[in-house]
RNA sequence: GGCGACGUAGCCAAGUGGCUAAGGCGGAGGACUGCAAAUCCUUUAUUCCCCGGUUCAAAUCCGGGCGUCGCCUCCA
């Protein structure tokens, strides 16, 4: 049984989807005026996890991830590059996706843009004005925050309190500091849409209220984002939904934590962050994803190089592990006595799955579960070291079975690349071209190393190494023989 | 000013009333190896920011203090 927090209620309560086996969640994406940086990488990943844990639990989901490409900074990003806005969003949006391929994010269903629902949030807007929600001046519409009895529940503020802290926008037009725009009348060589109260653009909040009603309806299960959406747009979003629906917008609403630099947020105001791109040419994706899974999705997660290298080493254990699997399994046998090894490691593997199982149910811990991969690893190691002291071959069904849970636990955490249908991890696979060659140059002079140490040659054995450890290859001298990796 | 989160080993990080305080990185010692690498074994917090309190029992609950951070304005 999952247990999620859940921001609206300030506690983790059962998750009980509306509709028995079908989970429908929206997650608020990017407003694609640059390339992502690693804040914004967090719930990409976060929620892509959730929702590969839903799947693994054997619920269908829908997963909506929208893409904000009408934007006060889309604008002016666009003016400073000479480019038009909407050509703009939409190069950003590529580029979103190179780095979320490169972070092992699934594509979700569905990536509606702003763009392409102005009927939708005109639609919302009119049934607003309707109800007496909204209200137009001049070319503007903005939502009437004192209409709407729940304002303030999700964030937990109080409309008065608010007023006190007086760090809002001063705006005659409006009748209450707090009111926000769900219309915003156009100004000149804006784009625009022609819309009841002139050419104008949706405010930020009523797009996902038109896109997450449009495509799951009142009452899906999980909304996600930022924590610092909280307040004011999830705010926004649920009472502008609410007003119209008369019913609850969203189930389960969950917040990852920020991604901090030395303690403090990374933020574009800042100017503390790093793009997703700069920190993945000096990481593999998977090393990334691996650091941002490697804390509770609340917990604040603070960045540093040194950082990623000890998420580095630390995944360098579980694949040297994997490898060590699938060359295993060549050798095994079918029909294997049930000795106390082999038993113990099974009941271990079984242990194994439900410990991650349980890490996974309470609100996604995902550091939990990477603990327990670690301790998958270990077993699966020490099963071999028993096997080589008792001079035994492995069982075929124990590796399959130690396999099938490494994969699993992969698929769920989304770590290393895996084969589509199987779900097997594909281990750092040879780009073609000249990497035959390579091989065979390798094999060659790995050949002639061990000439060398027959003769005990230590040195021209040695040098040989080093050298090619230069050139990024390791060698390994093995009961098996020579192993290499690049 | 209002609201909220956090403070666990050298570093990262689980655990939120009761077995020996997970796991990773790093360090130390050992096994294996020609030497390495990988792996395994042992070790690295008598104690969870501090002070009180509740309790048979607290890192975990309560009160106070100190410190760090966040939201209240665009932000993931």
């Amino acid at each position: 049984m999952i247990e999620i927090y859940n921001t609206l209620t300030r506690q983790k309560e059962k998750f009980e989807t509306s509709t028995p086996g079908q989970v429908n969640m929206y997650v608020c994406g990017p407003t694609t005026y640059n390339y992502i940086h690693l804040g914004n990488a967090r719930p990409i990943v976060v929620f892509d996890t959730v929702r590969r844990y839903l799947l693994n639990k054997g619920y269908q989901v829908t997963y909506i991830q929208n893409f904000t490409d009408v934007d006060d900074k889309i604008i002016k990003r666009a003016i400073e590059e000479g480019e038009q806005p909407l050509v703009l969003a939409e190069k950003y949006i590529k580029e979103y996706f190179k780095d979320a391929d490169a972070l092992n994010v699934k594509r979700a269903d569905k990536h509606p843009k702003v763009s392409e629902h102005m009927p939708e949030i005109i639609e919302l807007i009119k049934e607003l004005i309707k109800n007496g929600y909204a209200y137009e001046v001049e070319g503007n519409v903005f939502f009437d925050v004192r209409k709407f009895e729940g304002y303030g529940k999700l964030s937990g503020r109080d409309l008065d309190e608010m007023q006190a802290g007086a760090r809002v926008e001063v705006n005659e037009i409006k009748k209450d500091p707090m009111d926000f725009a769900l219309w915003k009348k156009a100004k000149h060589g804006e784009p625009s849409w022609p819309s009841p109260w002139g050419e104008g653009r949706p405010g930020w909040h009523i797009e996902c209220s038109a896109m997450a009603l449009k495509y799951l309806g009142a009452g899906f299960d999980i909304h996600g984002g930022g924590y610092d959406l909280v307040f004011p747009h999830h705010e926004n979003e649920i009472a502008q939904s609410e007003a119209v629906v008369q019913e609850d917008f969203a189930k389960y609403w969950m917040h990852n934590g920020f991604i901090t630099i030395n303690k403090e947020k990374m933020s574009k105001s800042l100017g503390n962050f790093f793009l997703v791109r700069e920190i993945l040419d000096k990481f593999p994706g998977e090393v990334v994803r691996f650091y941002l899974l490697s804390t509770h999705y609340r917990s604040p997660l603070d960045f540093d190089n040194e950082k990623l290298e000890a998420s580095q080493r630390g995944l360098e254990r579980l694949k040297n592990c994997y490898n060590l699997l699938a060359e295993a399994s060549g050798s095994s046998e079918e029909s294997i006595e049930a000795s106390e090894v082999e038993k113990q490691f099974e009941d271990q593997l079984v242990h194994l799955d439900k410990s991650f199982e349980e890490a996974m149910d309470d609100d996604f811990n995902t550091a939990l579960a990477t603990a327990v991969w670690f301790d998958l690893a270990k077993e699966i190691n020490v099963y071999f070291k028993d096997k080589q002291n008792d001079n035994a071959t492995a069982s075929a069904a124990n590796l399959q079975r130690a396999k099938d849970l490494f994969n699993t636990f992969n698929q769920v955490l989304g770590v290393f690349k895996a084969d589509q249908t199987t779900g097997n991890i594909l281990m750092e696979e040879k780009d073609s071209g000249d990497d035959e060659l390579v091989d065979q140059l390798i094999q060659l002079v790995a050949g002639i190393r061990q000439q060398a140490r027959k003769k005990k040659d230590w040195d021209t054995a040695d040098s040989i190494r080093d050298g090619l450890k230069e050139l990024g290859i390791t060698l390994q001298d093995t009961p098996q023989g020579v192993k290499w990796k690049r």
